[in-house]
RNA sequence: GCCCGGGUGGCGGAAUUGGUAGACGCGCUGGACUCAAAAUCCAGUGAUAGCAAUAUCGUGCGGGUUCGAUUCCCGCCCCGGGUACCA
């Protein structure tokens, strides 16, 4: 049989998609298995060959689970919103809806020829208004919810109890108390604003290099603009309680947890000198407050005004002006040196008594704790640099005791910083009852914190990084608000029979300059007026395209429901999902976000589990070879020639540098996986991206890698294709022990998604038949049914050629049998002081005595015990002698 | 700075409740087949020395624990990712 995997290929595709094979259904006399892939965005570029790297893990599992008795869900749908489809729209005028469309079919073709065990009657389109319908209805449920803190959950807004304090003052004031606690709301919020985009962002979505997720470029600004928000922080607890349980890589959790960002400290009020004020700061080491030399406060803290003294009146403004002046990224420039101002107030240290200054310096941020801090020069490293800079007093309360003799008697003397344990020295106050000295950091913190709480000076607080969630873009591709802003004020969402509401056609698709959305030019599509003739405008906003990938996977479960978003029945059937493959990218965005809307879900009893995904993997991506000139200018992969294992400018014979990067179009070195497909078949590309490495790891793609596992293939067929090689009777012991190895080590490494080893394992088995010449039929229908998840579309084939009626894809997996394991004798290394020499084959269960014996009696000994004396045999059985030798 | 990963042949990578380092694949070398080439099959392939048996060295670096360390402990170096005036 000649390996034609274009025909097989074909032809059990057709097989599949034909008979239905991967439509799944609920049934309850099966254990259920959720299988997900992060749904691609269908780009114009077509499929990349990082997509079937975990689209064919996910496939290998659901192959073997199916084999192994499980009800499989496996879907794949398009997260089709989305920017360059926009981009597009406004080049040539062509609707988004038309390029999506085209997308879709180009990704839809090319993960069909993959034979990819999807079932497509369950596929999605996040941009159709049979799915954004209840994209929709669930913003109408944020927006109709709010979070209880006592029983940490949300609530049907129609539980908010109204303080009769509110409702004496009448409709309005309750109104905008009410709009205060949805976790939807509309208001005017510092937000990121990118200026190539034209539109706001969230906060995950501006890297740490001040670039903007999106686009990459670093025209990224904070703009003040009503926008909609919602309250995701409310969660923080919940979310990080909730990570705790979950399989999931521990990087991501951390990450998760760090973008969370929670810290426990104590909320304290100073006394301002000369007013009644107080000013609250907010600590994680209220144990440093006999410390504190002075304060600061954002430039934007709300009480700078009013206690500036006239004679600093100037210098702040001028100070504050400034600081509104520079950028973001400037202003959060670790390296540059500390500003500020003095505010010619003081405030009066509550531990002490102490008279300290107040300043105002932009190294104090707005949005995180009060806006405002007390400032302990000697334990902490920017206020050390502040106060050296302004000459502000420095005092040591913790002695470094262990540290070097010259660094402890600077630390002590306020010459330098010491932010580490030490002992506390200065930090009692008999007056007032208060004394840490000799305490543990520990108690030092209870001590302080409990000691202000009974005098009313503050109390413990819980703080986190995570902010509001920046929800809405000025973009015409993404899903419209169901909202309504009426004349009167009033902001009202859309009733459930009133959706979908379509997004409108419009002749401009480009935002305006100032942030109005395309959505403005609408016409009549944004005018609405009630049944009393009252008068409102439609938002004209569109949601980010998180919104749909928020909550597609439970779509997924129920997809053409037209009366619900899924019914309860298949969303309790189906859900968790049990495993959940995509890339790292995602770590603190799509997985945080679809994890919150899951737990306001969960609290409004819409769906059953607190949290959607069981267990995340994360595949690394796959890079390719690269060239650079010695000055490390990247050059373009057509322009190189390999001459022995060195690599050389086809034009000026320059010798270049062979690296790893990632695919580019300007590098000239993508994949594009229909070649690979067309050359080598799918079965061979599916095996290479599982055989090139870990799953996890990153890894460069080479072509002859791809003929490796090819060849592979071809001696499968080659060897089992041809029905002389099989004999009748008994199979070899030989034969039955590496198959049924084969067997373990394939079911193992499934389990494990060990996907490499695995096909090693494969290979050596074939290596194996190709030594013996001749393996019997059973043999060969083994290894058919480990090969299936790996190379379907070849297994399938051989599987019929051997006679096989039904199709293998449901075919229960081989059962291992350690029997065929066991030897009568082990080759044991020998070894001396450590160092393995040579080999001895002794029976199995030899008693330790006796392997003893044979070792000193085997003529190697000799040479390595010679003119030395033996001072120990360890003998660890089945494993390894080592003989100590003095 | 802080938090995660990771460092093993020419290359991708195997192997860890501590027990034969380098499975499998690529590449390379030799042989068979062929008029020849390609393809295929067979054999070899960590480095150094040696015709060879074999010996010495060898898992980023320096120590330590152990009969025995890629694996455990301590201290460093380098690479990748995340994050950052978060008080």
């Amino acid at each position: 049989m000649d390996y034609n995997f274009k025909e097989i290929e074909k032809k059990w595709q057709q097989y599949w998609a034909d008979n239905k094979t991967f439509k799944s259904e609920i049934d309850h006399t099966k254990p259920k298995y959720y299988c997900l892939d992060m749904f691609p965005y269908p780009s114009g570029a077509g499929l990349h060959v990082g997509h079937p790297e975990g689209y064919t893990a996910t496939d290998i599992i659901c192959r073997y689970k199916r084999a192994n008795g499980f009800n499989v869900l496996h879907p794949m749908g398009w997260d089709a919103f989305g920017l360059p489809a926009e981009q597009y729209a406004i080049q040539t005028g062509t609707h988004p809806a038309i390029t999506t469309r085209k997308n879709c079919d180009t990704f839809r073709r090319q993960i069909q020829s993959l034979g990819l065990s999807y079932d497509w009657e369950r596929e999605i389109n996040t941009t159709d208004p049979k799915y954004y319908k209840w994209t929709q209805w669930i913003f109408t449920r944020l927006f109709n919810t709010w979070f209880d803190q006592k029983q940490n959950r949300g609530r049907k807004i129609s539980e908010l109890p109204i303080p009769a304090a509110i409702k004496n003052q009448g409709e309005t004031t309750v109104q905008n108390y009410i709009a205060g606690k949805r976790l939807a709301y509309y208001d005017n919020a510092q937000v990121w604003y990118c200026r190539t985009c034209k539109t706001v962002c969230a906060n995950e979505e501006v890297l740490n290099d001040g670039s903007h997720e999106k686009c990459g470029t670093r025209e990224v600004e904070r703009r003040y603009l009503k926008q909609w928000m919602l309250r995701i922080p409310h969660y923080a607890e919940r979310l990080l309680g909730g990570l705790d349980q979950l399989d999931w890589p521990a990087g991501v959790k951390d990450m998760q947890r760090n973008w969370i960002g929670r810290s426990t400290g104590a909320e304290v009020d100073f006394a301002i000198d000369g007013t009644n004020k107080k000013l609250r700061v907010y600590t994680t080491r209220p144990d440093t407050l006999f410390g504190a030399t002075y304060m600061v406060l954002a430039p934007e803290h709300e009480l700078v005004d009013e206690i500036t003294t006239s004679g600093q009146r100037e210098a702040v403004k001028d100070y504050i002006r400034n600081a509104a002046l520079k950028s973001d990224l400037d202003r959060t420039d670790l390296a540059k040196n500390k500003t500020g101002v003095f505010t010619g107030r003081y405030a009066i240290n509550p531990i002490n008594g102490a008279k300290i200054q107040i300043w105002v310096a932009d190294y104090v941020l707005m949005g995180y704790g009060t806006g405002a801090i007390m400032a302990v020069p000697g334990h902490d490293t920017r206020d050390f640099e502040f106060a050296q800079t302004f000459n502000i007093p420095i005092i040591c309360i913790l002695d470094p005791k262990n540290a070097d003799a010259d660094l402890r008697t600077k630390v002590l003397n306020g010459e330098a910083c010491w932010t580490e344990d030490g002992a506390y020295i200065n930090s009692s106050n008999k007056e007032l009852g208060i004394e840490i000295n000799g305490l543990s950091k520990e108690d030092g913190i209870m001590t302080v914190t409990s000691w202000l709480e009974s005098n009313g000076l503050g109390q413990p607080t819980i703080n986190y990084k995570l902010r509001d969630w920046l929800f809405s873009r000025q973009r015409y591709w993404g899903e419209p608000f169901p909202v309504i802003h009426w004349e009167d004020g009033e902001v009202s969402v859309l009733s459930d029979d009133e959706l979908p509401l379509p997004l409108p056609e419009v002749e401009k698709y480009l935002p305006g300059e100032s942030g109005e959305s395309p959505l403005s030019n609408a016409g009549d599509w944004l005018i609405v007026t009630d049944k009393n003739g009252r008068k409102g405008r439609r938002e004209t906003n569109t949601m980010p395209q998180w919104a749909g990938s928020c909550w597609y996977y439970l779509r997924f479960t129920d997809p053409a429901n037209n009366k619900e978003p899924f019914s309860k029945v298949a969303e309790n059937y189906w859900m968790p999902v049990d495993l959940y493959v995509g890339g790292a990218e995602h770590a603190v965005l799509h997985l945080l976000y679809s994890r919150f809307w899951h737990k306001v879900l969960f609290d409004l009893g819409i769906v059953s589990t607190e949290e959607p995904f069981r267990k995340l993997f994360n595949q690394g991506m796959i890079l390719a070879f690269a060239y650079e000139t010695a000055s490390g200018s990247k050059v373009p992969s057509d322009q190189v020639e390999e001459r022995e294992g060195k690599y050389f400018s086809i034009e000026t014979g320059e010798e270049f540098r062979q690296i790893v990067a990632k695919m580019s179009k300007s590098l000239k070195n993508v994949v594009n996986p229909d070649d690979v497909v067309n050359n080598y078949g799918a079965d061979a590309l599916r095996l290479f991206e599982m055989f090139i490495g870990p799953l996890d790891a990153t890894k460069p793609w080479t072509e002859n890698g791809v003929k490796g596992v090819y060849n592979f293939l071809r001696r499968v067929v080659a060897f089992f294709g041809e029905l002389t090689n099989i004999a009748d009777g008994e199979e070899s012991k030989e034969t039955l022990k590496i198959l049924h190895q084969t067997i373990r080590k394939v079911s193992d490494d499934i389990r494990d998604m060990k996907f490499n080893t695995a096909i090693s394992q494969m290979m050596v088995f074939t290596n194996h038949c190709y030594k013996v010449g001749k393996v019997n039929r059973e043999t060969a229908v083994t290894f058919f049914q480990l090969l299936a998840p790996f190379a379907p579309h070849l297994a399938e084939e051989l599987w019929q050629l051997y006679g096989n009626e039904s199709v293998l894809s449901y075919h229960p997996w081989p059962i291992f049998n350690e029997s065929f394991l066991t030897e009568e004798t082990f080759g044991y290394p020998v070894s001396f002081n450590g160092k393995a020499r040579f080999k001895i084959t002794l029976p199995i269960d030899l008693p330790n005595s006796d392997i003893e014996k044979a070792v000193l009696a085997d003529a190697h000994t000799n040479k390595w015990i010679e003119g030395k004396s033996i001072a120990k045999i360890i003998i660890v059985p089945n494993k390894i002698i080592n003989i100590v030798v003095k």
